[in-house]
DNA sequence: GCTTTTTCTGACCGTATGGTCAAGAAAAGA
DNA sequence: TCTTTTCTTGACCATACGGTCAGAAAAAGC
């Protein structure tokens, strides 16, 4: 009858759970960080045995190391943006909507990276070493272009993206001191737009960016 | 001969020993997270053995809730500047100095509240629910004066707010980041110095802070 | 000096945790 | 249908951890 009382193919069993051991994991390692997360609580989240999660993976750190290294997929590919957008105006402006997003629908995600780079990087330095540099050297240089061309003031860049990576991740790390002095509910709808509003709207004028004209 | 030498007295020895234990708890619960903080590691780093931790502090919990107690009020203390300036600029320029400051010089501290709060801030949920509320009350009130008083923009002080720990923490708690993108190498002197400097310069254009009139 | 109070610490304990394993169930292949 | 491969899971193990305790050492009080 259903989809889910007809049997499933091997690929899609081994699909769908490792998609629900890492979905449940990132969760737990976000509430409780990687010292914190027991197996145990993956597994009941997961609803499976723990046994279930070893035979998908053998150890504890690996599927923290799976769950890290997709949350630094995602973290890179917020920017494609970025590239093509003729001025500070779009591709700033982008930019923060898509990080904000993130943090609105993915905000175990983010807590998983704060985690990750506030205990050293255990598992991801090689990746901060090697992709995350070439990725910030490449926005750098766009950046600096905006700034050659007279779009934006003359701005170290890489302050810029500092403060725009901690504006925006700073409403999902630090979600739950923001709805508790927002009376203990959660950011409505209202809110969200308010606030991406505030940062791009104080960002924006802050690096004096230059509208671009229109085509 | 030296003072170490001659006996201390039982008041020294506490208070000696209390800091010792708070100072090497605050390092090893920095770095590993509550869950992954053991006691021997923090007697390892203290140079005490393990039972004497739990001379002073009964439990590893206790312990932990004196640690983030002391950060709350560094915390809290940081924007006393915050009330008596005369306007933005001064009010928010000196802010943004102590708390970069606060993540230069103490950025385990910054470190440990972040988990806290991150981890739905399990050991000061009713700190924040009273003092943390009343305390962005008054400084919101304050901002919304200067707003009244043509000061600076039309700007929700609350998202003001949250851009100015975002961004002033974010040195302390992504300091291992930074440091990476910086060539693997800790921020320099004239670094830090360029850093408020973009800091403070961005946000303070942002706001359309204008100048107090020279007295 | 003698007693009391506080501080110190090695040895110990119960529990929780990450991880293993063997045997069975279920799907795939022949 | 029979065999092979993959998946599932309860029971188990070794270890590490938070915490305890009894007795020694050291100050303080008298």
């Amino acid at each position: 009858m259903t989809a889910s009382s007809r049997p499933l193919s091997r690929k899609d069993i081994r699909r769908e759970n490792e998609r629900l051991i890492l979905d449940a994991a990132e969760k737990v390692f976000a509430e409780a960080g990687f010292g914190g997360a027991t197996m145990q609580l993956i597994a009941d989240m997961a609803g499976l045995p723990k046994a279930n999660l070893h035979y998908y993976f053998p150890t504890k750190e690996s599927l923290y190391r799976q769950v890290v290294q997709a949350i630094f997929q995602d973290w890179l590919k917020a920017a494609d943006i970025f590239d093509d957008a003729p001025g500070p105006v779009e591709g700033i402006g982008a930019y923060i909507d898509a990080k904000m997003e993130i943090s609105r629908r993915h905000p175990a995600g983010s807590k998983v990276w704060a985690s990750e780079v506030m205990h050293r990087a255990p598992v991801i330095q090689d990746y901060l070493e090697t992709t995350l540099v070439e990725w910030t050297e490449g926005r750098m240089s766009v950046i600096r272009r905006w700034i050659a061309e007279g779009k934006m003031d003359e701005i170290d860049p890489r302050h810029l993206l500092y403060m725009l990576w901690a504006t925006t991740q700073h409403y999902a790390d630090f979600g739950h001191q923001i709805e508790t002095l927002n009376g203990g509910q959660p950011l409505s709808d209202a809110q969200w737009v308010a606030a991406k509003g505030a940062v791009k709207r104080i960002i924006l004028k802050g690096i004096g960016a230059q509208p671009s004209p229109a085509a």
